[in-house]
DNA sequence: CAGTGGTCTAGACCACCAC
DNA sequence: TGGTGGTCTAGACCACTGG
């Protein structure tokens, strides 16, 4: 059973990058190339690259080819550090880009999740966050502009905790989390410029403020290669 | 680019398993009949059905078939309940079985975790964890006995957090955890009976006891689709 | 423009499963 | 034993990237 030839090829790149010979964002040789290598035709070839890319060693860029994998970052959702706070504090450079920044009505699904009226004025917020450059996560953001005034004529690609702590004296500490392993819907895919279908990681956060008043509601979908999540529990 | 064929199908199934016209559990046609019906070659049927495995609609098992994902549990780790209590509270039945059992000297690598000298004697347990008789979770847990004298003697498919309470009075409430999104290592996904390289969480979950020692040491190693995390952060 | 990955065809053989 | 999924061949055309 494990005696396939796509498991030949996966063991050979899998052992090149564990040995740096293939280093963190190189590219990996063409799927036709690596297939006259190793006497394969594409389709084991892909099958092979595929799973490496399920064990989160390679990635691609949607038809530039296939690279290795950086080290992810980890994030501790418990830490209440700031996505440029912990990316920066673990030897990488964050960055972040705005899609989209508008104030609407709320919808019905996210009045309710925020405990507001139907109608009532929320910031959506919509972002691109890279790390080294590489895009990592896609934010949509629906943030109660009534805790907020002005906000949404402020700089939206800084660290929105930042702000909050500077401008509105605001800190957030409790917080819903959930988390699930899915596959990056069709937008979300085509933002981080990679084909649809991909794997990632759905977090959901509500932040609250004043005990129990939502102050953001916070839609994340990662690249599932580019996050390791850790908690630490104490009483 | 959204307009491929392998997207029909997506789309089809999808519908009819959000609809519960196809119900949890239930088997998919054949690839071939999908192929007949769609008039696309397996190729493209199998790059459908590997998207919605992807996205955790339905899974497989290992030359049987296609089958639709039941509902997630959620997994809150911070609310120290057992596998068992989480499970049945919501609605599921669980049940364990040990694969293997045995007291062996700690490795390097694991005694140095668990804080112990290499060699001390440590309990390693290997278990296979079920929701609904489907199996979801492999877990390898290297015990420190030297806190739980005639631990071995116990019944270990039990919940070990309810054998710690009862027969030792320990609770453990301080724990680090980590997750992980990757795919399953051949062992672990021959353990839970589907193809390696299928996609899966990985879980390292450290127990402690009187503040800084090291009681359990734990890896799990789940179905992405049976599993949701929640945390809730309070000051 | 040459080369890439993305999609797809029309087959094939095998190990394994349910009957 | 017939049908299943797992693996694989040897091609093809397309949209897009990079020079």
């Amino acid at each position: 059973m494990a005696d396939t030839h796509y498991r030949h090829i996966q063991e050979h790149f899998s052992y090149l990058i564990r040995k740096n010979v293939l280093q963190a964002g190189g590219k990996l040789p063409s799927e036709r190339e690596i297939g006259e290598q190793f006497n394969l035709t594409r389709v084991t070839v892909r099958q092979a690259l595929q799973n490496l890319e399920a064990e989160g060693l390679i990635y691609r860029e949607n038809r530039k080819g296939w690279f290795v994998t950086p080290p992810a970052v980890t994030y501790n959702p418990a830490a209440q550090l700031s996505f440029n706070l912990y990316v920066s504090e673990q030897g990488f450079a964050p960055s972040t880009e705005k899609i989209e920044q508008v104030v609407e009505p709320a919808s019905l699904k996210i009045a309710q999740k925020m405990g507001i009226k139907k109608g009532s004025p929320v910031l959506f917020l919509h972002r691109r966050r890279f790390i080294d450059k590489r895009p990592v996560l896609i934010e949509r953001m629906y943030i109660n502009i009534a805790y907020l005034p002005g906000i949404e004529d402020e700089d939206l690609t800084q660290s929105l905790s930042q702000l909050l702590k500077n401008k509105y004296d605001l800190c957030y500490r409790d917080m819903d989390l959930s988390f699930k392993s899915t596959s990056l819907p069709e937008e979300a895919a085509k933002d981080l410029g990679i084909a649809s279908g991909q794997p990632g990681l759905h977090v959901e956060r509500v932040n609250y403020i004043n005990g129990n008043q939502v102050l953001e509601l916070d839609y994340e979908f990662w690249r599932h290669d580019a996050v390791n999540i850790a908690i630490e529990v104490r009483e």
